[in-house]
DNA sequence: ATTACTAGTAAGCGAGTAT
DNA sequence: TATACTCGCTTACTAGTAA
């Protein structure tokens, strides 16, 4: 979609034609675009082509109503712009499965973890950790985890070692409730490990190098 | 605003640039606009020429932050994407202020309305009613009026003659607290009539040809 | 009145490449 | 590695005007 078809479609959602025909012509939009008659008229066409306008001719002017096709794209933009100013409670991220180094097991059958899982997230998470690489392109978000405040999973100690401090956020994998757990002690990273009740490779029938969506969802 | 370069403020936007600084080069900015480097390269000069943006320069990579001028432009753009799909409960429009037929003072003195006024809207008008064409433009959205369930003023007898139905939207002018009136038996107009416990003009210090704001509410 | 074609001009694009 | 310049090519724009 050309940016300038966009803001075309814009424009005439916002004078009403999303449920509506109006009644518009081409010099009229193109006072609206701060354009000439000539590209209003051009840009009508486009949008006519591209299936995301109907029109119907009068005499005089034209009916134009925006079809199911272009209110998608609007629609689709408008999730944009909230996501930028509202839906702030969440972030999204792009991702690829990759394995893990086993730890993950050990990790999270530890029962000083354990409990506090079923505590604090509501479930014992099946055993092993899901890996995934973050894209490149998102990287730039991991550091909003660092800005809001997570679930914290306190340090504890058996006779044997000391088991550091994790946050957790709740998540969404591929549309399915999971969780992500942070070490604290450990320095910034590319690669979210994701905890579940259920074990997401078997559920999400995923394997190594498939790209997953990731939705984060912060405390309010 | 070339809508090329608010697409690329969006983006950015996106990858979370608002309130923090992000690391994107100039080609993975490409892959997001799915364009070329060079093309990446040159909207980044131009937001930052606008002020749009502001950028620093690292070893490799470039950081770049969204700055106030930028985010205003964005928000704006939101606020116009809720207009279309979520503040249905209100239509705006801009407007010209006309003279009437002396008529409103007319109708508007009579009991039968002024006493529904009072009940149905919460005040009684001001004699007389403020006349504004509508702007040819946002004339195709008068019919969202005929969508919307209005407060109706019923009609009433005098000894004299009948006095016909009118329909009725709470409405601002200018930001100041009004209502329009719509006669039932009349047919399509451009010209809407305000009344207002206040008197208008006055208030408004507003004559006519003067360009005035609107905003027509529906009931929840 | 309109819409929209033609044609000449301006703006935008990206491969190559300097830095 | 980056960013961003030059320059040839393409796309977009609008004045004039036909329909």
């Amino acid at each position: 979609m050309k940016p300038y078809l966009l803001q075309t479609l814009k424009e005439l959602a916002l004078l009403g034609a999303i449920k509506n025909k109006i009644e518009i012509s081409s010099i009229e939009l193109a006072k609206q675009l701060d354009t000439s008659q000539q590209t209003a008229s051009r840009y009508l066409l486009e949008l006519d082509k591209k299936n995301m306008i109907s029109r119907e001719f009068g005499i005089k002017k034209q009916l134009i109503q925006i079809n199911s096709q272009g209110e998608d794209i609007l629609q689709k933009e408008h999730l944009q712009y909230q996501q930028i100013f509202q839906l702030t409670n969440r972030v999204v991220f792009k991702g690829r499965v990759v394995s893990g180094m086993g730890e993950g097991r050990y990790y999270t059958e530890q029962d000083g973890y354990v409990t506090q899982f079923k505590q604090k997230l509501g479930f014992i998470p099946y055993p092993g950790t899901l890996n995934v690489e973050i894209e490149y392109i998102d990287r730039n978000k991991l550091r909003l985890l660092k800005n809001h405040s997570a679930i914290d999973i306190d340090e504890f100690q058996t006779k044997n070692r000391t088991f550091g401090g994790v946050k957790c956020f709740r998540a969404e994998i591929n549309g399915i409730d999971a969780a992500i757990v942070l070490p604290l002690r450990s320095h910034y990273s590319n690669i979210l490990e994701f905890i579940s009740p259920e074990f997401l490779r078997e559920k999400l029938n995923i394997n190594n190098d498939d790209f997953v969506n990731i939705v984060i969802f912060f405390n309010e």
